[in-house]
DNA sequence: ATAATATTCTATAGATTATTAGAATATACA
DNA sequence: TGTATATTCTAATAATCTATAGAATATTAT
């Protein structure tokens, strides 16, 4: 084995991580399955995708081996094969944030005034959390929620804030967390949360940052009365790391 | 800007990143610009691509906005954008490491024994040259060594090593480096200095993740005699970080 | 100015990838 | 066992990417 032909062999294997990355609706579909793991149908449904093609976009993931499958019955789940996998995407996207300005004319039209931007950071959330200053909502759809949470967090899905909006305390400021630093749901609900007078902000990350940097997650108990409390309640036992 | 849209831009966005990670050349390109900056025809000329070629992936590159570029004279000269490109390019490495089984048989392929295999690490090194324990030698080209090098480091390049073999001194164990972990510059140098009867070791990574890590670089001072000495001199002066 | 050199641009052919629709497969359920 | 459902596979097409050769451009040297 010559250097030429060593190094194309390794830089060929280098290369099918690099061309896994390589199409944005694969990027979205690892957004996506770092919030939990899921069957093919949700992946095609959240992204606009055919079945059969966002089937073939999880296999190229998959024979990058960036995610695992597991099939239970007539489905078959797919998940991120394991954290790295995920820090690697966010550093592609903290990277893409730095260097191409395009991003920031995109995020920047989303938003109504600069302000809205400002997003508190996973220490500084930890802190007032403890100190009982702020409620904290997860306003992600609720199965999200369900797979793992920020303890303490309320769930209050996008489409189900308008109706729980008064029941809200108004002396305490709002913080809204979804799935990620682009991820609008904590930006809509904040907008919302706003014009009905309250103090909120959201998380500038969100939920898999939070568990990446090491900070608790909570699940429900498997028996709680999850839907029984029309989706709005706290967090039980503790997920280890 | 509905959702859809917004996120559409966005991880195309992201996906320009992720493209131009997607090609063997261009990941190779990448770990030879992390070296210092070179010409088109000194890329071409290192990966085996027509000039024509490589000046198209450079600019791949440079639309995704990893490298930049100047002219000097007739020359354009090309260098990684920042540190965070090189740090995310060893990332993906990392994790295609640990993730493709297959990038384990083609390194070991490569050696004789399992034992040519280990690295010293960097801060081991660190400590060892402040004890004064070790030789080390930068076997990369001399280009390379000027550009910077590790504080102690003699610069002996790949095809010069054989002349010097019995120059070096036989009571202390000897350390090659070069370009990164998967350079073989540093094994073929191990192996000629065991044969030799040298003890002998590779640092495992390469002089880019030495300056990564935080550790100082030196460069010879412009007025140094560094051809008349036959290519083998220390270091002088001091980078900044 | 003219010639030489380095690089980029253009055109093109070939290879790879993305998408869709529909067939095939495997499991669950009646 | 037969039927419904979820997913993968296959085939066809469109789109994108890679590589090459040669033309065009810009700079340096004569």
């Amino acid at each position: 084995m010559n250097h030429r032909s060593y190094k194309d062999a390794l830089y060929a294997q280098f290369a099918r991580v690099g061309k896994a990355f390589a199409s944005d609706k694969r990027l979205e579909i690892l957004d996506l399955l770092a919030q939990g793991e899921r069957p093919v149908e949700a992946v095609a449904q959240e992204t606009g995708l055919t079945i059969g093609n966002a089937s073939a976009h999880l296999q190229v993931l998959r024979r990058a081996r960036l995610v695992d499958s597991r099939k239970d019955g007539q489905q078959v789940y797919y998940q991120l094969a394991d954290q790295d996998v995920f820090r690697l995407f966010r550093s592609l996207e903290a990277l893409a944030q730095t260097r191409l300005t395009e991003i920031d004319q995109i995020t920047r039209s989303y938003y109504e005034s600069p302000q809205d931007l400002e997003g508190i950071s996973a220490p500084e959330l930890q802190d007032r959390l403890q100190d009982n200053e702020v409620i904290l909502l997860d306003v992600r759809p609720h199965a999200e929620y369900v797979a793992g949470h920020i303890p303490g967090a309320l769930s209050v899905p996008p489409d189900e804030l308008q109706q729980h909006l008064e029941k809200l305390p108004r002396d305490q400021e709002i913080i809204a967390y979804c799935r990620g630093p682009y991820c609008l749901f904590a930006t809509d609900a904040v907008r919302q949360l706003r014009h009905a007078g309250y103090r909120a902000r959201r998380l500038a990350l969100g939920l898999p940052d939070w568990r990446a940097s090491g900070f608790p997650v909570a699940k429900p108990k498997p028996a709680d009365n999850c839907l029984a409390t029309g989706n709005i309640y706290p967090d039980t036992a503790h997920e280890g790391t």
